[in-house]
DNA sequence: TTTCGTAGTAGACGGTGTCAACCTAGGCAC
DNA sequence: GTGCCTAGGTTGACACCGTCTACTACGAAA
């Protein structure tokens, strides 16, 4: 058996199974994400954490926008996940406010992957279109929740008007989790006896807004 | 006079009036960021394109990030500005839809400062506090126009509840708006009809939110 | 066995922010 | 006037970065 040939020790570089290094390398920038926030992320430094050629994520992700374009659609995936995973009860009033509190629950579970979703200027967007497809899906979980509502007050239930009060609610929430992750709470003193209501009043004020529980 | 010494001919680079480069950097600065967002601003660019030397603008700014703060900073003034601007009546209702109405127009007539002030990672807010301060005066100014209301349904009117419903409404104005101008709308198909009525049926649920209009 | 695609390495290029040292015209005390 | 100081420029270097290109090792398929 002794193949004399052997070209002296060429260190056969533990080939990792397939896919390890492309999932290392969204786990590692992640981690630099979290750090040091999106901007810092370098497909250098993350190549350096794993030990790895500079040049070795390239084989796996085009771009350092691909690698980012994964990251944020694998966040579009776990939200829509979460907004799922939540009991419903078939009363749409009920289900509804149910998800608002998962939409921001998430948010403040998952501070980095919302904003990567909606804080960060995405990766251009029509150049990964399966990340946009993931976008939608979560918008059109909403757009069927608010279907299910009876007609809100000044509008006649028409498609159109089922939208725009869609809009509204995404608007809100969304508002609200990008207000409270931002810089800008922290500088605007919150009353401390405010603070544990901000979600709950808001939500309610989505409630009158839509003409439930209304006078 | 015939000083014979004079290093030959150091044309003398026609000095600046004070003031004229870091000015003519921020004018560029903004139209680099127009063009091509804000991620591809450098100040080498900067100074290329006025004709200096690629250290230049460190004389008027201390990094990147400072002539950014400065920019931010400025579009505050010119966003509060532009809320002062509006015609008041009086009337708190009314005014405060007016201001709603403002807040949206400007979004739409300056989306880059826009987008700027809410839609990108903000510079270190605690490494530039001119300009958080910026910020909160244009908060501040909502706040006034909420604590005119009167007290709105399920509200005692007590300060909190205050600052909790123009919480509410600065979420869903500046949630529309950042929703306006993202990536995101393209992507969910507007229907044709709702198009010209989406900032008005919003600015219409916040009311019935605050519980004006109502029954 | 040969061939070929995959996953990795290595080097170069031009771009970036930033540090350091240097130059120079003007303003000011004398 | 002379001399000095400083604000506002200059050039040069450094260490990063993304990305292009060429090369290598290897496993599986032919």
């Amino acid at each position: 058996m002794s193949t004399v040939e052997q070209p002296p020790a060429k260190q056969t570089r533990a080939r990792r199974p397939r896919g390890d290094l492309k999932e290392a390398c969204v786990r590692e920038a992640l981690a630099i994400i979290e750090k040091d926030g999106v901007e810092k992320l370098s497909l250098r430094e993350v190549a350096r954490r794993l030990g790895v050629s500079h040049q070795a994520p390239y084989k796996h992700f085009q771009s350092r926008d691909h690698i980012l374009a994964e990251i944020v659609s694998r966040a579009y995936d776990s939200f829509a996940a979460y907004l799922d995973a939540r009991p419903l009860t078939g009363e749409p009033d009920h289900d509804l406010g149910s998800m608002g509190i998962a939409y921001i629950d998430y948010a403040k579970a998952h501070p980095l992957q919302y904003r990567l979703m909606f804080g960060t200027p995405l990766p251009d967007a029509d150049a990964h279109p399966e990340m946009m497809a993931k976008a939608r899906h979560a918008f059109s979980m909403l757009l069927d929740m608010i279907y299910r509502l009876p007609p809100a007050p000044g509008h006649d239930g028409t498609d159109d008007d089922r939208f725009l009060d869609a809009l509204f609610v995404w608007s809100t929430v969304h508002g609200l989790a990008s207000i409270l992750e931002s810089d800008a709470l922290p500088t605007i003193a919150v009353p401390e006896g405010a603070r544990e209501r901000l979600i709950s009043n808001t939500l309610m004020r989505i409630g009158f807004g839509l003409g439930q529980h209304r006078c």
